[in-house]
RNA sequence: GGGGGCGUAGUUCAGUUGGUUAGAACGCCGGCCUGUCACGCCGGAGGUCGCGGGUUCGAGUCCCGUCGCUCCCGCCA
């Protein structure tokens, strides 16, 4: 006899009458009257057996010894319930299996929580994560996630891409994240990183002659994690030669619109909306913004420049939320204290009541003008933001989006694609006094805003793009530089020596100077894409073995502490831990 | 590095202004039941209330510390 004839989940009314040997999982055994039914559950669905004593007094036997999560395989004949003992709405359907014989595959232990609660400790999840993965959600999302990463594989390789593998154990990267590192033997001392991405490896196989390369890589990023964020990561990498925005865009948007039709038949319609960084930043502050809403963030600049009110007269711009409702005292000091968590001064407000009535601390210094600019209807309430134009859009546009979940004003069945494009090439950071990478140091300026580069390095923009939806960020890419003068350029900004730019990048340098085409590409997270494809509030649930927010496996308890001998042997000398 | 929340039975949770022997559901063990499917009924076992200290006649409950988990800020080119 075969293993399997039948998985538990496909007995199908079309088997009456057939004898057949199910296998399976023991989902729930109930006694009754003398008989034993037994639900046994595999990936596909669930089955009832039905155990009569006077028909198989042996299989009784057997099961009654059996508890949840056994495993079975039961040998008997089908058949069709009685039609008033169906119930179409049970699980188990309207045949089942008279058991003659039945065995016990493999034992179980009673569980260490119960597959079928909500809300179990994910160090208890993690910790026995084959009883977990056995969830029907669990099961959807590691089945939906391998779908998708099908359908990005056969769009890839319709459109000419070829499927390189690049290093896991590779070099240090000067810029960015921090690296996991690896110790070598063979060079005590020395470490290898992990890739944080396979970024430079891709430039070169591109300026190698692989014009179309794509590959689904794992990276390493050795920072805090979060609900959507994992240190360990997979990742759609995609560079071509000669690349033509258009055609990329279009060739993710196909992957996408594929994969959301074919994994949760969702329709979505392409070409997805685009939106300029600047803009995305004015009107969202955002740049990855949820278009699930409105809410969008107004411009009082130019209208309160000369108020009377001086903390509008003095800010470099003042902006505002018009929230469609009437918010108390209480509801307002509780943004207030919010905006202030995200870095702003106060939380200046106008609340206008049914009547058009208006009560705020400030609207006796705004002028008639100022406040018909403002233009606010009557059960309103206006949030304004008066500072820096960056710290305005992070303050407004966390109040917009705490808002839109706050108020339920967000649209839980839409799809909002949207391609944010034009990011700066640069930015200022505070703490270390000098120009960073937006997106990373070999990422193209336009070539409007190239010159820039010298005279106002905040102005120059990227030709870089992300893909976002419903707020999540699911790819993002650039066109790459490929001259080797301009990078030089762009790592002097940086603020790289001649010495670092050869230590670090000489390779690169070297291979710009070789005959490099014009390339570029895009990368998406797999698993934020799962996560935003499966609704998954909680990255971690889209993999299937992850570690916890401290970045430990509770299953394996990694990681580990080495034996002296092995760190001797790798020249390595561990500083003293606190306990 | 910082802030919030949580920590009570195997699991999910309740536990009042501090007051007798800390409860429920599910799970587990035993028994009953002639068609059950969240089966039903009867009985039972199961607790260092995360850990340490303090206040008090008395602490699951209040205070301090600490550990763990989680969510957020920082960080994540």
């Amino acid at each position: 006899m075969r293993w399997r004839d039948l998985p538990a989940g496909q007995l199908r009314p079309e088997h009456v009458g057939q004898r057949l040997a199910l296998a399976g999982w023991a989902a729930r055994r109930r006694d009754h009257g003398g008989l034993v039914f037994i639900d046994l559950r595999d990936s596909t669905g669930l089955a009832q057996l039905v155990v009569n004593p006077e028909r198989a007094p042996e299989a009784a036997k057997v099961a009654h010894e059996v508890r949840n999560e056994f495993v079975l395989r039961a040998v008997g004949e089908v058949a069709a319930r009685a039609p008033e003992a169906v119930n179409p709405s049970l699980p188990t359907g309207e045949v089942e299996l008279q058991v003659d014989e039945l065995e016990v595959v493999s034992r179980s232990e009673p569980l260490p929580f119960q597959l079928d609660e909500e809300n179990v400790d994910e160090t208890l999840r993690i910790r026995y994560r084959w009883l977990d993965l056995r969830r029907d959600t669990m099961q959807r999302n590691i089945r939906t996630r391998a779908q998708l990463v099908s359908i990005i594989r056969s769009e890839m390789e319709a459109a000419g891409f070829v499927d390189i593998e690049t290093p896991i154990m590779a070099k240090q990267t000067p810029e960015g994240a921090r690296d996991f590192v690896v110790p070598t033997r063979l060079q005590p001392g020395k470490f290898f990183a992990l890739p944080q991405s396979p970024q430079t490896y891709k430039q070169l196989l591109v300026i190698s002659g692989f014009e179309r390369y794509y590959q689904i890589a794992r990276c390493f990023r050795d920072e805090d994690l979060r609900a959507d964020r994992l240190q360990e990561l997979t990742q759609l990498d995609v560079e071509l030669a000669f690349p033509d925005r258009e055609e990329l865009f279009a060739l993710i948007e196909r992957t996408m619109q594929r994969a959301w039709r074919e994994c949760i038949g969702a329709e979505v319609e392409t070409p997805f909306q685009r939106m300029t960084w600047d803009e995305a930043q004015l009107r969202y502050g955002s740049d990855k913004p949820d278009l699930r809403f409105g809410l969008e963030i107004h411009d009082a600049t130019e209208v309160t420049r000369g108020s009377e009110f001086g903390v509008f007269a003095n800010a470099p711009v003042v902006r505002f939320l018009r929230v469609p409702q009437e918010l108390s005292r209480a509801e307002l000091d509780r943004l207030e204290a919010f905006a202030k968590e995200w870095g702003a001064k106060g939380l200046a407000y106008l609340v206008y009541d049914e009547e058009g009535e208006v009560r705020s601390p400030i609207a006796k210094f705004l002028s008639e003008q100022e406040l018909g600019a403002i233009g606010a209807e009557p059960a309103t309430t206006v949030l304004f933001g008066a500072d820096e134009p960056a710290m305005v859009a992070r303050v407004l546009g966390a109040l917009r989006l705490h808002l839109g979940r706050e108020l339920d004003l967000i649209d839980r069945d839409a799809w909002r694609f949207l391609w944010v494009t034009d990011f700066p090439l640069l930015e200022w950071d505070e703490d270390e006094q000098r120009w960073t990478a937006v997106h990373h140091p070999f990422t193209r300026p336009t070539n409007e805003t190239a010159g820039l580069i010298d005279t106002d390095p905040g102005a120059a923009r990227a030709v870089a793009y992300d893909l976002v939806v419903n707020g999540i960020e699911i790819a993002g890419g650039s066109f790459r530089i490929h001259e080797p003068e301009l990078q030089r350029k762009v790592f002097d900004k940086l603020e790289l020596t001649p010495e670092q730019q050869r230590g670090k990048f000489g390779f690169l340098l070297d291979a710009l100077a070789m005959g490099a085409p014009p390339h570029g590409g895009i990368a998406s997270g797999i698993d934020r894409l799962s996560m935003a494809l499966l609704d998954e509030p909680y990255i971690r649930d889209t993999v299937a073995f992850p570690k916890n927010q401290a970045g430990v496996d509770p299953m394996t308890g990694a990681p580990t502490p080495l034996p002296e001998e092995i760190l001797r042997e790798l020249g390595i000398d561990v500083l003293p831990q606190p306990e």
